[in-house]
DNA sequence: CTGTTAGCGCATTCAT
DNA sequence: ATGAATGCGCTAACAG
C-alpha cells in the first residue's frame, strides 16, 4: 500500500534563481524574504519584487528539513461523517488557516491500525503539533515521545494530562435535566452509550446532580446503557419506555442516540412534546427541522475546534504552562419536544 | 500571519543511526527499506529488524525534498460544515488512506484569498495532486502550471477539461421529475440557486426533459431562482407558492434549499405529502427524520469523493489518457413527502 | 550485492 | 550589510 513516487513535474524557481535575477547571493535572498537577519531595505524590496516576478515559492520540504519542523498540524478526527465532528474539524481548520498553518486530516475509521499509521505519518512529516478527538492513551504517549505537542478535543484521553478542550459536559447535563425538572418532570430517563469518558460520564454526573438537587432519589434503572449506533439506541429506548411507562422525559446523550430516541418514541406511539418530552445533546441540523423541534444542548463543536487550535498555536508559540483544560459552555436550545408534564 | 517556527523537539534516529546499528552503510539501509534496488535477503531482514528496534521512521521532508514530490494530496472543499461536502471529503480521505497517501484539507471559506493561498501552499509542499470542489478556473490553471494533477469533484470548473467526478445531475433531475409526474403531478416547480454549473444547470435540464417527455410545455415561471441560503430559499418558495397556487409539487435542488422549501410549505400551511409534494437533492440525515420523510435523490457524495481520489491515484500511477468525466448515478429514495395528486 | 559520493533547496553559521 | 560554506536526512548515480 505504499504510494508510487513519480519524479518531478515542473521545475520551479529556487532561491538561486531569485539570487541570480536580483544580482545578489542566495543567502541574501533568504534573509531578505524572512523578517529574520539583516538586509538593507533596498535589497529587501528588490528581492521581494524579483521573487514575485519570477513566481518564486519557497519549497516547504527543504525548509522543513532544515527547520526540523513544519507548518502542518496533524488532526485525527473520530468520524468526519458525523456533523458534530465535521463542525469541530471546520473550527480547527478555520483557526489554523488564519495563522498560516494547515491541517493534515485523518479520519479515524478503519480500526486502531489507522490511528497508529497516522501517528507514524505525523511524526514522519514532523508536524508541529497534533489535535486528537478519538480517545487513545497509547497514541498520546507515542506522540509525546516524538516531542510533539498534543491537544485533545471533545474528550479526555484517559488519565493523561494534556491540553484539552471539551464542552462543559457536567454543566450541560445539569442544565438540560434542570430544564426538564422545571417543566415538572420527575421520571427522567437518560440514554447513554458510555460512561468512561467525560462526554458520557460528565453528562451522567450532571444529570444525577440535578436530580438530587431537586430532592429526588436517582433511579439507576432510568439510566439505559446502549451501543453507539442509532439502531441499538432505538431498541434500548423502546425497552426502557416499555419497562418504565411512567417515564415522562428522555434525554439522549448525543445526536446519534437522539435519532434512536425519536424513532423509539414514534414506535411506542408516544407523541413527542405531548406524551413524552425528548431532549438531546448535539444541536445538529435535523433537530430544528423535525416537528416538533428537538430541545438540545448545543455544544458548539466549531468553537471547541477553534479553541483547541488556539491552545495548540499557543504551545507552538512557546507557552510553557501546565496542561490546561478549557470548558466551552454549552447552550440550551429549547424547542417544542420538551413540554410541561 | 506567518507561523513561528520553533526549533527541534526530539531528535529522531536517521538512516545513519540504523546503518551504524546494523553495521552497514546508509545507502544499503535505504535500499533495504524500500523494495527498490538490490539488497540481499539477509541484509534486508537485518536492516528491517534494526530499524524497528531503534524506532526509525523515515523523515518525510528529506525524502520529499529528494524526490521533489510528496505523498500528500491537497484537497480544497467548498464547505466542510455542509454534510454533503463532509461526506465527500470523507470519501476522498478513505481512499487516499488505503493507498498510503494523506490529505491536506483546506476549507474554502474566507473568500478567494484563501483559495489562492491554498494553491501556493499545495505547490510549496509539492503535493502529488489536488482535488477541488469549488469551481475556479484560475485555480486550476495555476495548479496545472505547477505541473500538478487536478481532479474536480462535484462540479466542473468552467470549460476546462480536467478529470471530473460528478453526480449524473441531468439523469437525477429527470428521474426525480419523472417520479412526480408518475404520481400525477402536472404543475411541478423547481427551486434553484444557480444554473451555470452542472449541479444547477444539469438538474434543470433533466427536469425540463422529463416535463417535455410527458407531453407538457415547460413553464419558466415555475423555475424559481433564489440565493444559496435557506432563508432566501424559504422566501422565494413562499412567493412561488403564493403566485402559483396550482403548483402541486416542489423540487429543491440541494439540501440547503430543501430546508427552505420545507419551511415555506409549513408557512403556507400546505401539508407536505398531502397538499403539496416536496422532493429534494442530497439525502442528508434530517431528510429521513422529518415527518413526513423527504423523497430525495441521494447523490452519494462519499462515493463521488472516493472515485475522485481513485482517478487522481490513477494519474499518479502514470495514467496518460485524456481527461475523464465519471458520472456517479444518483439513487432515488422515495419517502412520504411525495404522494399522488 | 554493497559502499562512496553527491545533491535536492533552504537557512544558518562564520567571515568579510 | 552581504557572500561563502555547511548540513538538515534521504536516495540515486556510480564505482567496486
Amino acid at each position: 500500500m505504499t504510494a508510487a513516487r513519480t519524479p518531478p513535474a515542473g521545475s520551479r524557481p529556487t532561491v538561486l534563481d531569485v539570487a541570480r535575477a536580483a544580482g545578489v547571493s542566495p543567502s541574501t535572498v533568504s534573509r531578505a524574504l524572512h523578517d529574520r537577519g539583516y538586509a538593507s531595505p533596498r535589497v529587501r524590496d528588490l528581492v521581494a519584487a524579483t521573487a514575485r516576478r519570477i513566481g518564486y515559492v519557497a519549497d516547504a520540504n527543504a525548509r522543513n528539513l532544515r527547520a526540523r519542523t513544519s507548518d502542518a498540524v496533524g488532526v485525527l478526527i473520530s468520524d468526519l461523517r458525523n456533523p458534530y465532528y465535521a463542525d469541530l474539524a471546520a473550527g480547527i481548520e478555520h483557526e489554523l488557516g488564519s495563522s498560516g498553518r494547515h491541517m493534515v486530516l485523518v479520519n479515524d475509521d478503519g480500526g486502531p491500525a489507522k490511528g497508529q499509521a497516522a501517528v507514524a505519518m505525523f511524526s514522519s512529516m514532523r508536524v508541529s503539533g497534533v489535535i486528537l478527538t478519538p480517545v487513545n492513551e497509547l497514541m498520546v504517549r507515542a506522540l509525546r515521545k516524538q516531542g510533539l505537542h498534543v491537544v485533545c478535543a471533545d474528550r479526555r484521553a484517559g488519565r493523561l494530562r494534556t491540553d484539552l478542550v471539551t464542552a462543559d459536559d457536567e454543566a450541560a447535563g445539569r442544565v438540560l435535566t434542570e430544564h426538564l425538572l422545571s417543566l415538572g418532570h420527575r421520571r427522567i430517563a437518560l440514554l447513554l452509550d458510555e460512561r468512561r469518558w467525560s462526554t458520557g460520564g460528565g453528562r451522567l454526573a450532571g444529570y444525577q446532580t440535578a436530580v438530587r438537587s431537586a430532592g429526588l432519589e436517582p433511579d439507576d434503572s432510568l439510566v439505559a446503557m446502549t451501543s453507539w449506533d442509532a439502531g441499538a439506541a432505538a431498541r434500548t429506548a423502546t425497552e426502557l419506555l416499555t419497562a418504565h411507562p411512567d417515564v415522562s422525559a428522555l434525554i439522549a446523550v448525543n445526536n446519534v442516540l437522539a435519532h434512536g430516541a425519536v424513532a423509539a418514541a414514534r414506535h411506542a406511539r408516544r407523541r413527542i412534546g405531548v406524551d413524552l418530552s425528548v431532549a438531546a445533546f448535539d444541536d445538529v441540523a435535523w433537530m430544528s427541522l423535525v416537528q416538533p423541534g428537538l430541545t438540545t444542548m448545543d455544544q458548539r463543536p466549531f468553537e471547541i475546534g477553534r479553541r483547541a487550535a488556539i491552545l495548540l498555536l499557543d504551545r507552538l508559540d512557546g507557552a510553557d504552562e501546565p496542561a490546561r483544560h478549557e470548558l466551552i459552555p454549552a447552550r440550551l436550545v429549547v424547542r417544542e419536544s420538551t413540554a410541561p408534564v
